[in-house]
DNA sequence: GGTGAAAAACATAGGGT
DNA sequence: ACCCTATGTTTTTCACC
């Protein structure tokens, strides 16, 4: 196989999936391996595109946005093109787009400030993308984001062996 | 108010909701403080929860786990009370939670490697919290983990003029 | 809150195995 | 591919405003 992920790549991609901002000298020592080994690593992640960022996890009810909900998006007119995707990419509110099987094409998860923006929000999906919605409240996240586990790679797995 | 956020503190999270690994100097310059300034700010925002953590943004699809789909859930003992998110919790192909209003209670966003992976992690998850499930395949994904905007704090809004 | 400077830790590049 | 060493940056703390 040519895509797959060795072993330690994925332990690496564990640990900064669960910690970002991790150093190298850490992740190093979790993986055990010298930390230019690590960082070379690393960095040819990021340049694959296996690592596609960095993140700051933000609680959204701390910044004034403290209404979340799923927005299910059916097209009106069959015959039109399909970049609905891109029409939506100019509203910040919504913060992810998912192509999705089923009744409805796409789902779309947007953020905003109160009931009354949720409705304003709609209103201009409705318009700048041409479909119906429907949507559905998120009353509250027990969890999310949390870290991937790939193959039985947890962050937690590997430490170094002292080799003095 | 006491819970709001200061103009600057919105957009030391907005660059950091963008730009993860962001470091202190550079962000002390994109907000006009010092760096033992925002150092200060963002530790304070880390200690308040603001900033929940930070984490690398993976691509599924390159570690084996291609398939992403939404799983809605409807408890059938309506008499049972009410930890389903706990007992998800211990099934990593779990992403995320999210308690909903609408004709079902929950849903959950979730990561596999197969067809076949999701199909045993539906039945999973049915027998451990007791719920019938609704699934919704994602085919592709537009975009996600778009960085949040608050109040119209974009991370490219200021940069620190020269004080020689 | 904010600043600036010093010490410690870290990132990064080069050369060797 | 990996390790080690050397250099420049960044983080972190601290005394002061």
């Amino acid at each position: 196989m040519s895509g797959m992920l060795e072993d330690i790549d994925a332990r690496i991609a564990a640990v900064l999936a669960a910690d970002g901002r991790c150093s190298y000298t850490e992740l190093a020592d979790k993986v055990g391996l010298s930390v230019s080994a690590v960082h070379q690593r690393v960095r040819r992640l990021e340049q694959r595109g296996v690592i596609r960022g960095y993140a700051a996890r933000i609680d959204g009810e701390q910044i004034g946005l403290p209404l979340t909900a799923f927005v299910s998006l059916t097209p009106i007119d069959p015959a039109e093109p399909d970049d609905y995707p891109q029409r939506l990419l100019p509203l910040p509110q919504i913060e992810a787009c998912y192509s999705v099987a089923g009744v409805e094409s796409y789902i779309v998860k947007v953020r905003v400030a109160s009931p009354s923006a949720l409705e304003a929000l709609l209103a201009q999906i409705r318009a700048t993308a041409n479909v119906s919605t429907r949507t559905t409240v998120v009353l509250s996240t027990p969890f999310e984001d949390r870290p991937i586990t790939v193959g039985g790679a947890t962050p937690e797995s590997t430490t170094r062996a002292e080799h003095t």
